[in-house]
DNA sequence: GTATGATTAAAACAGTTGTTTAAGAACAGG
DNA sequence: CCTGTTCTTAAACAACTGTTTTAATCATAC
């Protein structure tokens, strides 16, 4: 019963945070709904935030290997030449994505929890969460470079955030704003797809001139 | 003291909120920095709710005013013909970056609870967010329809909604993440440029080609 | 069966939450 | 000065928060 009862707790919280978000999702609200004690979280657990840890942590690490996995095809298919930037892209939105497929409705839950942990959350929590993407986040970077030379550090740190903001925001109110709008009933692959063109198009776009108070190029 | 004391409530909260998000932070936690009663919240404000809301309103009045102000500048510009897509983009994105300068300080601690926002609340609270939005929502996607007619209701729908998540994470994670990385001191308005280009960019991306829903994955 | 450890259960814990109450202070206009 | 209104204050409210405690129950191996 011991697995069970943990992986009850998961689910529901996944989806719970998902919804309502973490801060004003009580514990109790959990683990009523999961048919379980309220001491049974900090048996199994420790605390409320090491129970969201573990719920991103579940469903993240496959997701972020996943990503590894594809970008490790994409430059073993590029060999020494730089790598081709919407393959890369591809392969870094497209995990998450996919987990709406593979999981279903946890899945969907997950993607929703997802868009809401990037804007939530206290600053010291956002420090661990960042931490499990520093690799992922570093040798995407890297590939991108070699895509795009022509961007400095800078200008791609930004554009990787755009493209993350991008994403994450589709993942949290894509189906609560588009629900019956226009763009309702449209598969998520097809979502992804648009996606992905819009963000390899945004990494594509030109460098903006050189606008800073200190450094402004003669023109 | 009346309207003081109004003022110093919103200041305190829009900064708070904006730091700690809207659920985490305790009234007495704003009322106590503010220098003023708990029950005050409630009597000018009715609700912890109603003063966020009015947090929001405060700002995004005169930002969304000064948005529709921009977009009839570029569309009287183009007289009959389509306008220019940069243009639409940058009277969208620039309004709440300036804020930032308009309003110093409290115009970031606004930018972050801005981003917070697209990630946070209830259901219901969105609803009222969104509320705010839809006629300013509603222009911009006709102007960019004119810009771009090749996009049809839902690929526009949902493209502007991956800028809107751009420029969301950016005002909440921009300061936080890349406060030491390769992109920090960076000027607000050099990332305005940034992003501007990233989205006009990404519009004006070729339109997916129509993907059956089985067979994507990259191999 | 009994011992051992893992899991569950009910209850209590101490602290915090948003909101309300009731009384007093400040301030206006007459 | 008085009067009525607006505002502030301290206190209390009832409900809820995450966590801990203590005892009971379960499973498993001896």
């Amino acid at each position: 019963m011991a697995i069970d009862t943990r992986e009850r707790i998961l689910d529901v919280a996944e989806r719970l945070f998902g919804e309502r978000g973490f801060p004003a999702t009580p514990l109790r609200d959990i683990t009523t709904e999961a048919g379980v004690n309220v001491a049974s979280v900090n048996y199994h657990f420790g605390s409320k935030e090491a129970l969201l840890a573990e719920v991103i942590e579940r469903r993240f690490e496959p997701i972020n290997a996943r990503r590894l996995e594809l970008l490790d095809a994409v430059e073993a298919r590029a060999g020494d030449g730089p790598p081709e930037l919407e393959s890369v892209i591809r392969a870094f939105l497209s995990p998450p994505f996919h987990s709406q497929r593979e999981w279903g409705d946890k899945g969907r839950n997950f993607l929703r929890l997802v868009g809401r942990i990037h804007g939530e959350t206290n600053e010291d929590f956002r420090a661990t969460f960042v931490k499990q993407f520093e690799a992922v986040f570093e040798r995407f970077r890297a590939a991108l470079h070699r895509a795009r030379p022509e961007l400095d550090d800078a200008d791609l740190s930004w554009r990787m955030l755009f493209m993350v903001g991008s994403m994450a925001f589709t993942m949290s109110w894509g189906p609560t704003l588009l629900a019956r709008g226009p763009g309702a009933a449209r598969e998520p692959e097809a979502v992804l797809e648009s996606l992905v063109l819009y963000a390899a198009a945004g990494m594509a776009a030109p460098v903006p001139l050189a606008v800073p108070a200190m450094a402004t190029a003669g023109h």
